[in-house]
RNA sequence: GGGAGCAUAGCUCAGUUGGGAGAGCAUCUGCCUUACAAGCAGAGGGUCAUAGGUUCGAGCCCUAUUGUUCCCACCA
């Protein structure tokens, strides 16, 4: 082994590895439970970024967990054809070959996306290889092959026939950038500095004029009324009358509704049914004319006279000009409103009036609210339910119709001479009502979220009923960032209630976004965003993957330093050093199995840690508490095995007896295989390839450390009893060490050592540990401190004293104040604990575990405070 | 406007049904001790945002306040 890890060497050729020994394929087993997770599929326009890399690490856990511990594991990974997202990429890179997405057929154009998806669309899945991602490669689904199309059109049809899919003309959310439709969801508000204009419509009679306020003067182009309170006496003598709209010669009227709030602006609103929701039932109620005066282009349309052809902003500014030069602008007063985005393109968003597909979401919600409520589908942590709920609850019908090629198409037919409306499997002959054969397709495509929302079942061969979908279907955990709970997780619980009467998974894992070291978002615009790639190459993946899963917690951001991941490095660095130590003690010697020898006082404490850290770190993980179970591994591995364990092991490999020597090497090799199992679903590179090289045959008993069994507590071990604790001994070890420290005595001295203690016995037997970790020549027992001459400082506990002799360096007034602080340390723990056990009703109340233990406390602080009280009068001789 | 979260060491964050305040990094001291200087040993550093309350006992539960972040809605 190399003195320093370099995962270089081993990464790539270990994945490898396991994808020719199938160890990450899963198929129906009657003799095994399963365990599924359906990966949340990546945008084939998808590079690996940060975000992946934490949510994908955190399945990669789970699911190696899972597998070790005997189940089916079944990883699905795939990736989603992100219809708009694709769409612009595939539109800007034709561009750049001076092609236009109008100028060719649509046909011509699917033939460059796919090849497009050919080129690009597995990048993602080669970098995820470089994370080392167990998942079942075999079963990689895309939303758009032919078996999820047969899904998706399934879907369709079976909404639509039970009437959940109906088509109409509603206020949409308008691209006007990507020239589709958008959901709600897709919508993204950023607040911004705007103004409100006050503009004056006169009354037709010339009788005077009333004011309106508008964040959007072009859309008064398209005004077919003036809005009041029927309550509103300003207002009251003005209903039926008609206004001339300003800058065209026509004629609205004023019409009262309830829908207007007297105490806002001017208490008067400008109704344009056909660019706002709420004006479009305003509008519906008084029976007003719709007039659509911004084009899908955003560009103004022949409704709107002089103004046809400006730009929709260019627009705007005529407007105002030509307000103030009729002298019809009152005022403009500066105001901060948010504004809706795409969320890919980041265009102003238009809400105007487009006939689209719904999805009728009341009923569908209604099932996906009571299925959590009542807790078939867990939220870890629990607060993301609220999210959830608080979605599912003012949830309003779903535009699931987009203007754009890329995608599933429509499965509705209309026919070209009555208008028929049919939705089928096939393209049907002729027209069902009136026999033409005059029928075309619609020509738009599905929401790219209709597709994932069907990704649990449709992966698993839905809507045939396979033996896969029966056997790994409910999926066990989602595992996704709170950010995308709206737009999938929420559809899918509908979707999988809807379609297979179950819920999809049972529990979602949230986790939270990973952030820059200033708490910025990573985005490409800021371009603060780090490349999981380039952290692989210097660090390598494993380093990556343990600095995004220590330390963080369910549901919460995580800020990504260096620091970070050098830490991580650092600690694999440690294993791999540990391992070597192991490793180069260990060449060709015979080691006993374990258990078929008697075991020292060091051997029993390193595996009852062993133990108390397999419970830990299995309870852990099984509640998905990642960060929680990576920082007691970390604890366990660094501290107790490296720092002390192996540094107690050497007197006994140093020796020359032979059996010593390869009892402890034993000892050393049944630790570190636990250790490196309990760490491969975090770091599966190193653990690995150590695995390999492992000697012992008693130890290593499979060809890979990805299908050996998930570490239980070892039986035979039981925590130290009084008399016999080992943390006598690395009490003793800490306290000689931090009076050498304090006296400067250099490292290489040896000193003496007295010990007084009435578990002289226990301490005689490791007695060897103590003089090699202290670095001491000699250590005797004495019966007190009459026996010795020298001056010396003292390490007092409640079980003995350590003297170490020191001649000049003592400074005995220094040494009486330093008992005294520890007297008064004493003295404050000790009148806690008699306080507490003075009351009556926590002696009652606390559990009897806690009262006995704070009995013991108080015992020892009153024996070491005794001890305390010795040394002074000593000193004072 | 509605909802949720966060506030703990200089920095980034943990803190498991309420029971003696933790880690990493940074700082200081001493060490190249034959696994590891990407290391070892030792040390310093916190009124757990503020004010009340419940409790024998509160970082943790309740109320209010301040600061901060996010989500949802979109009243022109």
């Amino acid at each position: 082994m190399d003195k320093v890890f370099s995962p270089k060497a081993y990464e790539d050729r270990l994945y490898i590895f396991w994808l020719n020994k199938g160890y990450f394929k899963a198929k129906f087993n009657k003799n095994k439970t399963p365990f599924t997770i359906v990966m949340p599929p990546p945008n084939i326009t998808g590079q690996l970024h940060m975000g992946h890399a934490l949510d994908e690490t955190l399945q990669d856990i789970i699911i190696r967990f899972k597998r070790m511990q005997g189940f089916e594991a079944l990883w699905l990974p795939g990736t989603d054809h992100a219809s708009i997202a694709t769409e612009l990429k595939v539109v800007e890179q034709l561009k750049k070959r001076g092609i236009e997405k109008n100028d060719i057929s649509r046909e011509e154009f699917l033939e460059h996306t796919w090849r497009w998806k050919e080129q690009y669309g597995n990048k993602i899945k080669e970098q995820q290889k470089k994370l080392g991602l167990s998942c079942d490669w075999d079963r990689e689904a895309f939303t758009m092959d032919e078996n999820l199309n047969r899904a998706v059109k399934d879907s369709f049809i079976k909404y639509y026939r039970s009437g959940l899919i109906y088509r109409g003309k509603r206020i949409i959310n308008w691209c006007t950038s990507c020239r589709t439709a958008l959901s709600d969801a897709e919508v993204e508000y950023v607040e911004t500095q705007s103004y409100l204009w006050h503009i004056k419509y006169p009354l037709s009679d010339g009788s005077g004029y009333i004011v309106v306020a508008t964040t959007r003067p072009e859309t008064m182009l398209g005004d077919t009324a003036v809005a009041v309170n029927p309550d509103d006496v300003r207002y009251k003598a003005f209903v039926g009358k008609t206004l001339k709209l300003p800058l065209t010669d026509r004629e609205i009227p004023v019409v009262a509704d309830s829908y207007v709030e007297k105490d806002f602006g001017s208490g008067a609103v400008k109704i344009t049914p056909a660019h706002d929701p709420n004006d479009f039932e305003v509008g519906v109620r008084h029976k007003l004319e719709v007039i659509k005066v911004i084009g899908d282009d955003g560009i103004m349309t022949d409704e709107t006279g002089e103004y046809k052809g400006l730009e929709r902003f260019d627009c705007r500014k005529k407007i105002v000009a030509d307000l103030v030069s009729a002298g019809l602008l009152e005022k403009t007063e500066p105001y901060n409103h948010n504004v809706g985005e795409c969320y890919r393109c980041h265009s102003v968003v238009e809400p105007l009036i487009s006939k689209q597909w719904f999805l009728k979401m009341k009923p569908l919600a209604a099932p996906a609210i009571k299925y959590v409520k009542n807790k078939k589908i867990e939220y870890i942590p629990i607060k993301y339910e609220k999210t959830y709920l608080n979605w599912m609850n003012n949830i309003k019908d779903w535009c699931i119709s987009r203007q754009l090629i890329w995608g599933h198409r429509i499965p509705a037919y209309y026919c070209g001479d009555c208008g028929n409306t049919m939705v089928e499997y096939e393209t049907p002959k002729c027209c069902c009502q009136c026999g033409s054969n005059k029928i075309s397709q619609d020509e738009d495509v599905l929401d790219t979220w209709f597709s994932s929302a069907l990704w649990p079942f449709s992966t698993l061969g839905y809507p045939e009923k396979t033996k896969d979908l029966d056997y790994f279907y409910p999926t066990n955990v989602l595992v996704t960032a709170y950010d995308i709970i709206p737009f999938w997780v929420a559809r899918m619980i509908f979707s999988g209630l809807y379609f297979m009467k179950d819920v999809p998974f049972s529990e979602v894992l949230i986790h939270g976004i990973v952030r820059d070291a200033d708490g910025r978002k990573m985005s490409k615009s800021l371009g603060n965003g780090i490349d999981p790639l380039e952290l692989i190459d210097i660090y390598g993946a494993d380093a990556l993957r343990f600095s995004l899963s220590i330390g963080i917690a369910p549901g919460s951001d995580t800020r990504f330093l260096n620091e970070k991941i050098e830490n991580a490095r650092n600690f694999m660095n440690k294993i791999w050093n540990a391992a070597r130590f192991v490793m180069l003690n260990g060449e060709n010697a015979n080691i006993p199995k374990m258990f078929t020898f008697k075991l020292n006082d060091a051997d029993k404490w390193i595996l009852d840690k062993l133990n108390r850290t397999i419970r830990l770190v299995t309870k852990a993980v099984s509640k998905y508490d990642i960060g929680l179970a990576a920082a007691k591994l970390y604890e366990f591995v660094w501290n107790d095995f490296c720092d002390w364990y192996i540094e107690l092991s050497k007197p006994a490999l140093y020796s020359d007896d032979v059996k010593k020597r390869s009892e402890s090497l034993a000892v050393l090799n049944f630790t570190l295989v636990n250790i490196l199992k309990l760490l491969h679903p975090f770091v599966p590179f190193i653990t690995e390839e150590i695995y390999q090289s492992i000697v012992d045959k008693n130890v290593k008993t499979h060809d890979s450390i990805m299908i050996s069994d998930w570490p239980t507590p070892i039986k035979k071990i039981t925590a130290s009893v009084k008399g016999k604790n080992f943390e006598y001994i690395t009490d003793i070890i800490k306290g000689v060490r931090n009076i050498r420290a304090e006296k400067n005595v250099a490292p290489s001295k040896k000193v003496k050592l007295y010990i007084v203690s009435e578990y002289e016995k226990f301490i005689a037997k490791n007695l060897t540990y103590i003089k090699k970790l202290c670095n001491a020549e000699d250590a005797v027992f004495v019966l007190d401190k009459s026996y010795i001459a020298e001056k010396t400082a003292a390490a007092v506990f409640d079980f003995g004293v350590v003297y170490i002799p020191l001649g000049d360096l003592i400074d005995l007034d220094g040494e009486i104040q330093k008992l005294k602080k520890d007297i008064d340390a004493v003295d404050k723990e000790i009148t806690r604990g008699q306080g507490m056990l003075g009351n009556p009703r926590y002696v009652e109340k606390a559990p009897k575990e806690l009262v006995d233990k704070e009995k013991e406390k108080i015992a020892a602080n009153i024996e070491l405070k005794r001890k305390l009280i010795e040394q002074i009068e000593y000193l004072k001789k």
